[in-house]
DNA sequence: GGCATGAATTGGTAGGACCAATTTTATACG
DNA sequence: CGTATAAAATTGGTCCTACCAATTCATGCC
């Protein structure tokens, strides 16, 4: 803790322990900020940075007069630190879809692995949803669900908690007129990854999630950068 | 906002006014808080809630009686994150493994395809460095300084920013004993990796790449899930 | 029962006082 | 003049009280 070389403040303290108090008691809601300061008893402003700091952390949902609710949202810091990192939209688009390529086949080959029943049924249901869905917003909730699905299936929480966040950081662009109407090669697209994973054929998930992803990058009119054949 | 339905809190609105100032003027370190709160209008208590967001972000460290230090720590948040989502340290790294055999070999290949000759100075400097160092701290620093040049020469932000708190979070797994000393064979497998990159061969780099982290997998005590063979 | 209004509750903000850690300044000594 | 030490100043950390803004709950009316 850069704040002090041996102790530790009173708000590092208090967070930790309303995340010890989330996890054991499993409560959808937090005490309010006065009570909280009563019975750890510290000032209110200590509890005010605490919680704050468990609300940026995607923790806690504060909303004024109405108090705090515990939700699991732990993506959303990664979400504004590419932000903070890479504010031009267009940059962060083409080096999000990069970062997509490297990550997402691997997710469908690990999906293929380790997918239970219930992932598959999750899976096919979302897939059909986002077959007949008809306006903008709902394609692009649909088709960002169906890849945090797959990112879930592969049973890995690091992969998982990714791909949220990079989700959300797509449906804004997504949303923002970077998307060209191709829905239905999506939609095929979907499909082959979805009946790889079905198959249990990692190696086929993994190219149809790749293909789809090569798809997407055209689609959304990013071109990889031209490669380099200077010698260093 | 969830905090509001319409208006902007007061800490959201003073927390992107001083990126804006950090952005603008290039200062490596803030006005105190009491500067600020005259500045903006506002109480210190909404300063404070400001910057304590700015530091969890990564964008300032702060020092009670010392001020507030511009840093571009931005991947700290992510690695908080994994830790409050994986909190189990085994299980972390088998996680954090599997996406970097998912991330770095892409990163290799794009390093061998855009990497700079200050890059590639950096990156010899740094395998030498690690060739010849002794203690477990200074070969745990090196081998990740070296992973994280690689996604610095793929000159993709997000991945570089993934890779630092990957980064971050292996580092403390990584002296905690959960490594054996088989530094040797890391070298060797670096080795490859940078000639591949020198030689501008992405697909060598990403071979070499998938072929070090195998073998660091493997070193860890790491095994791979067991392959599933029943169909769904 | 549904709707409108007022009261209570809960988070947001302001400001002043005091404490704790660091930096700067002043003083003493060789 | 240079160095060490002490004192003062500065800067962040915490506490308290008061008041504002948003939401929820209770009450009254139709």
């Amino acid at each position: 803790m850069p704040a002090t070389k041996n102790a530790i403040s009173l708000v590092d303290s208090v967070s930790g322990r309303i995340v010890d108090l989330v996890r054991a008691s499993h409560l959808d809601r937090l005490p309010t900020e006065r009570f909280m300061s009563a019975q750890f008893g510290v000032s209110r402003g200590v509890i005010r940075e605490a919680t704050k700091r468990l609300e940026l952390q995607g923790m806690l949902e504060i909303r004024q007069g109405s108090g705090m609710k515990v939700v699991d949202k732990l993506h959303k810091p990664l979400s504004s630190a590419v932000h903070l990192r890479v504010p031009d939209e267009k940059t962060r688009l083409v080096q999000l879809t990069e970062v997509r390529l490297a990550l997402e086949p691997e997710q469908a080959r690990l999906a293929a692995e380790r997918a239970t029943k219930a992932d598959l049924k999750r899976l096919q249901d979302c897939h059909q949803r986002f077959t007949l869905c008809e306006d903008l917003e709902t394609q692009v909730l649909a088709d960002m669900e169906f890849h945090c699905l797959i990112a879930e299936a592969s049973r890995n929480e690091v992969s998982s908690l990714l791909m949220q966040s990079l989700s959300d950081l797509l449906q804004s662009s997504l949303s923002h007129g970077y998307r060209r109407v191709t829905k239905d090669l999506a939609v095929d697209d979907h499909g082959k990854v979805l009946a790889a994973i079905v198959d249990r054929n990692g190696d086929a998930a993994a190219k149809a999630m790749r293909d789809h992803l090569t798809h997407a990058r055209f689609d959304l009119g990013l071109q990889p950068k031209p490669r380099r054949t200077v010698k260093a």
